[in-house]
Order: structure tokens, then C-alpha cells, then sequence
DNA sequence: ATGTCTTTGTGAACGTGTGCACAAAGATTG
DNA sequence: CAATCTTTGTGCACACGTTCACAAAGACAT
């Protein structure tokens, strides 16, 4: 019976094995004192418990260089997910398919989620379009969304929203390169302390935020070109 | 002068006013007590730690749907980042214009790289490639990898790698969707902690890493179909 | 069967980040 | 100019997550 060792598991993994140990008696204790975890029992529980095994049906609307991108990505279908259907507001994508999957109009959204049973849809049009669309595809019983459009998506109660914004992971990159370009001439702002100001996403959302609100009442635009 | 006040600033980005006023006193002493912060002189300060007023030209390696939708990502201008050149493997590729930019072939990758100093990349190919380009980004001089690739990148020391894994925004929505239809019928697994466990990544990173680890050298090949 | 050896599961200590609450600072008003 | 009022900046306490360290459990050898 092949087995691993939480040790092993932690240096593959690059955490502490304490931790991983602990992690893993949420689950139960699947593991046996003096061998290790086995394999594929652990590989189970674990995808059980992330819901890896279930089949979950997602639309994507928005067919765009994004969304045919997500539509041929290798990693959703080895993950429990599969597309269910594409969906474009162009007439023009109608019919025509990506990754082997004809692309729908956008006004058959509503009969599409219920159809399919779909409760996770993602975003992937225009920032113009997509309050628009998630408004449908909640009306229409999805209660999951992905949002790639770089707008903030308002939603009732209830309903989940995940916003990927591809650009902040470039910005942390940036910081990084900035503080190790500057750490030779890093003598004036010293006293700060780096994991504080990484972690401060509070900065920077507040930032995003603080263009509409001048006491004035007027909306100063001051968002850095 | 349009000021704004940490209050209205945490309201408005969801977190907490004295966890704000914390994370900016960390910049500097910017605020003025009874009346808040200078909007314009606050978002030019946080811009600037956050590097957003440098100019960084970035590399996309692999224009397929990926790199091209980040190509066309209207984001990254806005931020501080300056798609310098996109390059791809294919020759059909080479001088066909994407957003704009014209393809370059990836022989004349080290060139590019060293004529705009380079120092951040982003990797849009598939999986067996990003290694490679990987490499060789790095030998050219780039310090900063944005890896869009389904593989762990090895890079020496000094290099930064942030792995995007489109996958995993959809996995945590599927397991929060889970654990909502559950809710129902949870009698059974009532003692796990959610909190802890949603963020226990370990687990997750774990479970891709227990494959070739069996104790019998073998690799046993289970993970989920 | 008994002892030894390995590895789990977890109680306790530690460190870090978050939030409260208030004194200090400065603007504003009379 | 003094009093008042608003909002910052921060010391302090608390809570949370991480890590240490070890007893308990079980496999394996003798």
C-alpha cells in the first residue's frame, strides 16, 4: 500500500508537517501512527471534502479572448468542473465553436442555467456588461460567480462572488522588484515593515475607493493615469 | 481640498477604520487630525509605495487565447505596466499584430529582454514550455515571473514566481456552493471548522504533490480522474 | 508476546495581526 | 484667543493561526 509521511508531504509541499497534520485531522484521522497517510484514501477524502468529486456544471459567458481561453483551460475538467455552456451576447460567435463547444446567444442564458441545472457561472465579458449578466445569471438560479470583468458586481444575499483581477498579481510582482531595486539606496523609508505593507490590501482597496468620495460631494477624479 | 476620512475609506472598501488608519501610518503621517486625508496627496503616496508610478515593461511569452486576453487586458496600462513585446514559438505568429503589438518570435527572446529591461514576465504557454521559457527569462535577466502555466516553475534564488491558477477560484467556489447545499443535511461532518479549513491550502497543495511520493518508489498515478 | 521504532494527533506556547479605545493634534467657531 | 469638535495615530488587549513538542498508537522485528 503506497504511503506518505506528513513530513514528506510538507517538504513537497513547502509547509510546516505540523500544520499539514493538523489540517488533516479536520477531515478524521485517515492516517496510520509509524506508516504515514494512504495514498489514495487521503487523495479521496481530500477531494471529496473540497468537492472535487462532484460534477459541476459552469457557463461562461463572455467569448472573448478570456473566455475561449477559460473554455480550452485543461484544468477544470480534471477538477470536477465542466462547461456547460459558452455564452456570447454577439450574434456573430452564435453557433461558431470553441473548444468543441458551440457558442450560445446570450438570450438564451436563463434557459440554459435552469436546463443544466448550472449553480456556478463565470464572467468573462466587458466591465459594461457585467453587472448586466450577473444580474441574468443570478435571476436564473446560479449562486456562484466568477468575475474576470474589472468591475465590483453587487449581489443578494446568499449568492458567492470571486473577483479575478489579473492585474494585482502583477502589481505584487511590481512591489517585490521595487523593494529589491531599492534596497541598496533603501536608507529614508526604512522603518517600514515589509510583511505589514505586502499584506496592507486594505491600502489598496481603499485607494480604489477613495476616488468617489471628496467631502465636496464632487467626484474629484484623481485615479493615477 | 477634497479630503476623505478613514471611516468613510473603510466603510466604502469593507474593512476596518483603525486597521486602515494603521496600514497608512505605516506610509506616513499624511493625515490631518479632525479633518482626514488629502485624497490626491494620499493615492499619489500609496501609488508611488506601491510602485504604480514606475513605468515596468513586462514580457507576455505564449499568445495563445491566455496570452492574447492578457495582452488586450486593458488593466495593466493603467497600473503601471507597459506590455513591451509578446512573444510566441509558432513562426505562423511572428509579425501578426496582437492588441496592437506585433508577435515576435521566441529566438529573439534574450534581445527583447535585454533591449527594454525586462525584469517582469509572463508566462501564457502551455504547461511542457513554461519550464523552458522559464529558464531562459530568467538567464536574460528577468527577476519576476507571473505564471499562468498549470506547472510549478523551479527558479533560482532572487526570482520571484506568482502561479495563477484559474482552477482554483472556481474550486473554492464549488466548495463554499458545497457546503451551502449541505447545509441541510449536515448532520454528520458538524465538527469541522470552516474557517480553517477553507483556507487550508496545505491540504490542497499537499494532495497535488502526494501523487509520486508513494514510499514504494513507485509513482501510483491516483489522482482524481 | 514483548520491545523498539516510526509517525500521528493534539495540548500548549508563541508570534502575529486585528480591533478597541483614547490621548494628541489641529481645524473651526464664537 | 479660548473652547469645542472632529479625526488621526497608536498603546494595549485580545484572538487567531502557526509551530513546537510529546504522549499515544500502531507496525514491525525478534
Amino acid at each position: 500500500m503506497p504511503t506518505v509521511s506528513s513530513e514528506e508531504l510538507a517538504a513537497a509541499a513547502g509547509v510546516n508537517s505540523a500544520k499539514l497534520r493538523k489540517d488533516f485531522s479536520y477531515l478524521g484521522s485517515y492516517g496510520t501512527r509509524g506508516v504515514g497517510y494512504d495514498v489514495e484514501y487521503l487523495v479521496y477524502q481530500i477531494s471529496r471534502e473540497l468537492g472535487l468529486t462532484q460534477d459541476w456544471p459552469v457557463v461562461i459567458v463572455g467569448i472573448g479572448n478570456l473566455g475561449a481561453a477559460l473554455a480550452n483551460y485543461g484544468g477544470f475538467a480534471s477538477r470536477g468542473f465542466r462547461v456547460a455552456a459558452l455564452i456570447d451576447a454577439d450574434p456573430a460567435m452564435t453557433g461558431r465553436p470553441v473548444a468543441g463547444i458551440p457558442v450560445q446567444h446570450a438570450d438564451a442564458l436563463e434557459d440554459i442555467v435552469r436546463d443544466n441545472g448550472v449553480s456556478i457561472g463565470v464572467i468573462a465579458t466587458p466591465a459594461g456588461a457585467a453587472q448586466q449578466v450577473c444580474d441574468r445569471l443570478v435571476g436564473a438560479g446560479v449562486t456562484s460567480i466568477l468575475n474576470f470583468a474589472p468591475t465590483m458586481l453587487t449581489v443578494p444575499d446568499g449568492v458567492d462572488v470571486r473577483k479575478v483581477d489579473l492585474s494585482i498579481e502583477l502589481q505584487i510582482l511590481a512591489f517585490h522588484e521595487q523593494r529589491k531595486a531599492g534596497e541598496d539606496a533603501a536608507a529614508d523609508d526604512d522603518a517600514m515593515p515589509v510583511p505589514t505593507a505586502a499584506k496592507g490590501a486594505a491600502a489598496a482597496a481603499a485607494m480604489d475607493a477613495a476616488d468617489p468620495k471628496g467631502t465636496d460631494g464632487e467626484a474629484p477624479a484623481v485615479m493615477p493615469a
